[in-house]
DNA sequence: AGCACGCCGACT
DNA sequence: GTCGGCGTGCTC
């Protein structure tokens, strides 16, 4: 039997609300009836709240304590198979569907009555008296032909001021009229600026365009080397799901990013795509927000929040650097968007593309069993090859105290300035200094809500701690024996890295590029784009650089510490590595000249830089899979982190403990449980933490086995629980 | 999430 | 005698 869709006035209709109650409340309909998947606002004690008709009333209670929905709200209803995909990624993350909702609802006012705002356009009448201001409003009517514009545009473009339009408009000259705020994104041309395509980006493109083409719901990797074109090729793909007439979404890892490709994809299509993520203002999120529900955004650019957003028909999702490991984040819910990605588009029939120079290990294993097609760009776009690799031994080297650029790097550097190319220097720690330790008692300074040892910025005058935020004044005496001038900055962050880079490279132009330097994504993209211009001759930077933004400049990648992202015990040390150094010297050479990437290590012979050295891609993916497979870990097997919280260690260890001897319904599907352990951090913001790993087969219920091991629980007070469903780290 | 309710210690 | 701390439980 189809499930009713249409409640008239009066029925008992279920509400799931965005409120932390765990079960769809009962409604009656409002005046001229509810819609299934309507968005609605209903009353819950003194309160109103946003709501979505999830189903027939269920009743089951004092059903004289029934309210009225409040009102059907003036958006497009939830499709079904949004509907669905929120209650699958809430099984699957072990997430309270309210929670779910709350994601997919993040627009700002969206319950607000639909609003008008004023738009001007040319009218019949003549100004009285003509003068100078004026005649610049005039022109631009002219020069823009029958457009409209809003009074502050108009007011820009002429550059009057507001009293020179007003006077206008009282004469005619100017008409208003009133337009819904919340304008139809203007339709993307799939054929408007198309490139000329390598032979090997036509292949590759060919190949996904076909797959759009069948319709039908595919994942495949598209796996392209550093500057191999990869963009155009999805951008083909993008092109073929806008000639279909359906929408696509294409997620990008780093908002930082987004301007250079929003630039990109208007070049391509002729108009502006919808942009979604923290960055944009929230007249504009909201814009998207409706405009995607009703079909009138044909592309979305955004970060993994936006998988959550109301398509249509959505037809294609591109998740580009799919490897990068910030697609799996907290946005309140634990989840993966490439996961989630894949599970969205074959709900709704669409196409996946996890697009990477260095695929994740579980999207590389996926493509070779043949769950994802793979599609593969070889050559390099343009002239470019890959940059030389060379590793620097440092063993071999000896540096002054406090120095971290090696002779060789040096030379490099400095001829690169001299030629006018630019360097850059990657370490990936932000700050001055990691560590600022008393030289009499051996005191390293750590935080006070946090087992995690403050880091020094010096821009800033303060210890930070990265854990929790919290930042102190640097301190003039040991707080621990009060001797004074004893304390020590030990170890490089990227500051300190530009302070010895000034001293070295005397009357080069240096640029720090690190996420806590900027106030804002504005102010760091207007930075980076200054940076590919050619206003910096070496690039001091973090993570950040690593992530695809173009310097078509850039000769010389210098990694300071190869080693770093090494240490640890975490499984994913070697992949990241891997992944993470590749990106990096990646960035060297785009344009026509071959770059060079020197690695400055203390290990030259650990088996993951050789294997980057080598560039046998292949070879490391298969030995890190066969190591994985032997072991049964991910993706080989599956992995749910425990992590439970409390003011008072001894609590969260008890109830650790608790779990751990209780594990029936884990080990009826063949999972083990590990610890309780105190988490990689055990203490952040004044909690002690500890965590639990649970290791079940590939093809266990883990999800439903975790969530019949954690019924009926009861968390005392103060203790928090969650769940980390397939976890990026842990030890 | 909010918000009321109610059960205890500290004050007028 | 009563003000106010916050643990507990409810919201259709």
């Amino acid at each position: 039997m189809a499930e009713q869709d249409y409640f008239s006035e009066g029925e008992l209709v279920s509400v799931l609300t965005t409120q932390p109650i765990d079960r769809p409340l009962d409604y009656k309909a409002c005046e001229g009836g509810c819609h299934l998947g309507a968005f609605v606002e209903v009353p819950l004690g003194p309160r109103k709240v946003i709501g979505v008709i999830w189903g027939k009333g269920r009743g089951g209670f004092d059903l004289s304590k029934a309210r009225a929905v409040t009102r059907v709200l003036d958006v497009a209803p939830m499709r079904p198979e949004m509907r669905d995909f929120l209650v699958k990624c809430a099984a699957y993350t072990l997430t309270p569907l309210t929670q779910m909702l709350r994601l997919a609802t993040r627009a700002p006012g969206l319950s607000n009555p639909p609003s008008m705002q004023k738009i001007l356009r040319k009218g019949a009448a003549e100004p009285d008296r003509m003068t100078d201001a004026r005649r610049r409003v005039l022109a631009v009517f002219e020069e823009y032909g029958g457009l409209s514009f809003t009074p502050r545009e108009l007011a820009e473009h002429a550059g009057v001021t507001p009293s020179v339009i007003k006077g206008l408009v009282k004469q005619n000259v100017v008409l208003e009229e009133d337009t819904p705020r919340d304008l139809p994104f203007p339709r993307l041309e799939p054929d408007y600026g198309r490139k000329e395509l390598t032979e090997a980006q036509e292949a590759a493109a060919g190949q996904l365009c076909d797959k759009v083409k069948a319709g039908a719901y595919a994942s495949t990797l598209l796996w392209g080397i550093t500057g191999s074109g990869k963009t155009e090729v999805y951008l083909e793909a993008v092109a073929e799901t806008l000639r279909r007439g359906r929408q696509a979404l294409v997620l990008l890892p780093e908002i930082a990013l987004s301007a250079e490709f929003m630039r990109r994809v208007e070049a391509r299509f002729g108009a502006k795509a919808a942009e979604w993520h923290s960055g944009v203002t929230m007249t504009e999120r909201r814009r998207t927000w409706k405009m995607v529900g009703e079909g009138a955004a044909d592309l979305v650019v955004g970060a993994r929040s936006a998988l959550f957003l109301p398509f249509r028909d959505l037809g294609l999702i591109v998740v580009d650097e799919e490897h990068d490991t910030s697609y799996k984040q907290e946005d309140g819910v634990l989840y993966n968007a490439r996961d989630m990605s894949v599970l969205r588009a074959s709900l709704c029939s669409a196409q996946v593309v996890l697009a990477s120079a260095t695929p994740s290990l579980e999207s590389w294993t996926n493509a070779q069993s043949g769950k994802y097609s793979l599609v593969e760009l070889g050559s390099r776009y343009g002239e470019a090859v890959l940059p030389e690799l060379k590793t620097i031994d440092m063993r071999q080297v000896k540096l002054p105290s406090n120095r971290w650029i090696s002779p060789e790097l040096e030379s490099a550097v400095k001829a690169r300035v001299t030629r006018g190319e630019q360097s850059l220097l990657f370490l990936n720690r932000r700050g001055y200094a990691p560590v600022t330790l008393c030289r009499k008692c051996g005191e390293q300074i750590g935080c006070d809500h946090c087992d995690a040892r403050m880091v020094e910025h010096r821009f800033q005058k303060r210890l930070v701690c990265h854990q929790c935020g919290e930042s102190k004044p640097i301190p003039e005496v040991c707080p621990s024996c009060g001797a004074e001038d004893t304390l020590a900055v030990v170890g490089p962050g990227v500051e300190r890295l530009a302070e010895e880079a000034a001293e070295r490279f005397e009357g080069a132009r240096i640029a720090v590029l690190s996420s806590d330097l900027f106030g804002s994504a504005r102010a760091l993209k207007a930075q980076i784009t200054s940076i590919a211009e050619g206003a910096a001759d070496i690039i001091i930077g973090t993570q950040l650089v690593a992530k695809g933004h173009n310097f078509p400049l850039l000769t010389l990648v210098g990694i300071i510490d190869a080693d770093l992202s090494l240490q640890g015990s975490d499984m994913r040390a070697a992949e990241r590595t891997f992944q993470q150094m590749r990106q990096v010297s990646g960035r060297a050479g785009r344009a026509e000249k071959r770059g060079v990437a020197m690695l400055q290590t203390y290990q030259p012979d650990h088996p993951v830089l050789r294997a980057i050295m080598s560039g046998k891609e292949r070879a490391f993916w298969h030995a890190e899979a066969d190591e994985r497979r032997a072991t049964g870990m991910p993706p080989f097997g599956r992995l749910a982190g425990v992590i439970i919280s409390a003011p008072e260690p001894k609590d969260a260890f008890d109830l650790g403990e608790h779990l751990a001897r209780n594990t029936g319904p884990l080990e009826a599907v063949g999972a083990q449980v590990f610890g309780p352990a105190p988490a990689p951090i055990a203490r952040v913001r004044d909690r002690h933490r500890v965590r639990l790993l649970i290791k079940a087969p590939k093809d266990a219920p883990l999800q439903s086995a975790i969530r019949q091991w954690l019924k009926g629980l009861k968390l005392p007070n103060q203790l928090r629980l969650s769940i980390d469903v397939d976890p990026q780290n842990f030890y």
